[in-house]
DNA sequence: ATGCAGCTTATTGTATACAAATGGCATTCG
DNA sequence: CGAATGCCATTTGTATACAATAAGCTGCAT
């Protein structure tokens, strides 16, 4: 509901309210809560009451610059760790990509889900739980899944591009080279999302507004 | 107590049990439970029962790696933003450090006392918080009394030393000279811990033995 | 008209009871 | 003698009731 929009940043969260809507008790949901509050999407005032953050341009950008640097992180550790097999697999979900947008109508769901399953293999070679358990706090797939969208074909075909780089930077074990290639790959995708971001708000502005 | 050595690594940690010995209700223990569970104190297997980690000396280093790059980045973001205002603690802070350990007997807790002050200052001036919400997870402030309890005064001066020349790094506002002596410092504080835990983990291994 | 006090209401924190699920043990069958 | 199955104990998940706290409102006084 507020990557949607539907609750609209700065408005109250009350966790009855929310139980209610869900069909559960308070219990589960403040739990959900807490977890949100973690990963910010819920800024909670001095009287610990909830509410939709919101987010402006800077802190997207620091989101996506700590993503860039743990994901880079993750790329170099996984560059002298990774496996044949989980090269394989890269591959794989690699042609799956391609396939996905070398075709007259793109199939954007496809796109992401391969997508996200190349650098979910990326991560696990890393082989740090604290690294990936960081990374799941910055890298909100929804937020992922709306910059794929503000993806024109071209900047997709460039993502598959990296990917590809990636390929063969692991393949020669070639940890700064892969840590750069990532870098690249996340600074575009944060591009891609704040030039989408900035039309939301205006967006959003706008209807306020009215 | 799980720092203590007390709730010895591995053990299970019931939910009732810790609420009882706390004099306060389950709901809250679980809240914090499910914190330590993010900082990794505590794992919980596929049935969702909670244990105390072990820590290997390679989770270890893990933590301190991503510690350092995240550190060296908050270093680096403070060098350009950082006020003279907040120069000025950071002096005072450092001046204090040194008079912890300027004397014959040291004062341990003073110079640690003052040395958080001194990191939180430079996350502060770093202006992001979800750097400074991840450098909460992975610097575990018992840690670092553990660490600096193994600190020799040698060690505690090349730490003073590190300051001073951080400082005139933020005086330059040269971001990459910050970040590389944060990063020093850093894993010197790792290799000085690393020591304390296999002594730690020797003991521990043969007063199970006998 | 404005500011403060007290009260009412809204919202979260905590306790407790009960439901669900899992693990261990014992018994039985092959 | 070993393995599988069923029952019991242990442990966590969820619901609900109540307590505590803070926000907002109303009325009074200045």
């Amino acid at each position: 509901m507020i990557l949607s929009g539907e609750l609209q940043p700065g408005s109250q969260i009350r966790e009855e309210a929310l139980a209610e809507l869900c069909g559960v008790s308070r219990t589960p949901v403040r739990d959900s809560l807490r977890r949100l509050e973690a990963e910010m999407f819920i800024r909670r005032n001095d009287s610990q009451r909830s509410f939709v953050a919101d987010w402006s341009l800077d802190d997207l950008e620091d989101a996506f610059q700590l993503r860039a640097m743990l994901e880079a992180h993750a790329a170099k550790r996984a560059a002298t760790r990774i496996t044949r097999e989980q090269l394989g697999r890269l591959r794989y979900h690699n042609a799956q990509l391609k396939q996905a947008i070398d075709i007259p109508n793109p199939d954007v769901p496809k796109f992401l889900d391969h997508n996200r399953q190349f650098h979910a293999i990326i991560v696990a070679a890393a082989a740090s739980e604290r690294l990936a358990s960081m990374l799941g706090q910055v890298t909100e797939q929804p937020v992922v899944l709306r910059t794929a969208r503000q993806y024109d074909l071209e900047n997709l075909r460039r993502s598959h591009h990296d990917h590809d780089e990636l390929l063969i930077a692991f393949d020669k074990r070639d940890g700064e080279w892969a840590a750069a290639v990532m870098t690249g790959h996340i600074r575009r995708a944060f591009h891609a999302y704040a030039q989408a971001h900035s039309t939301d708000t205006e967006i959003r502005k706008s209807s306020l507004a009215a």
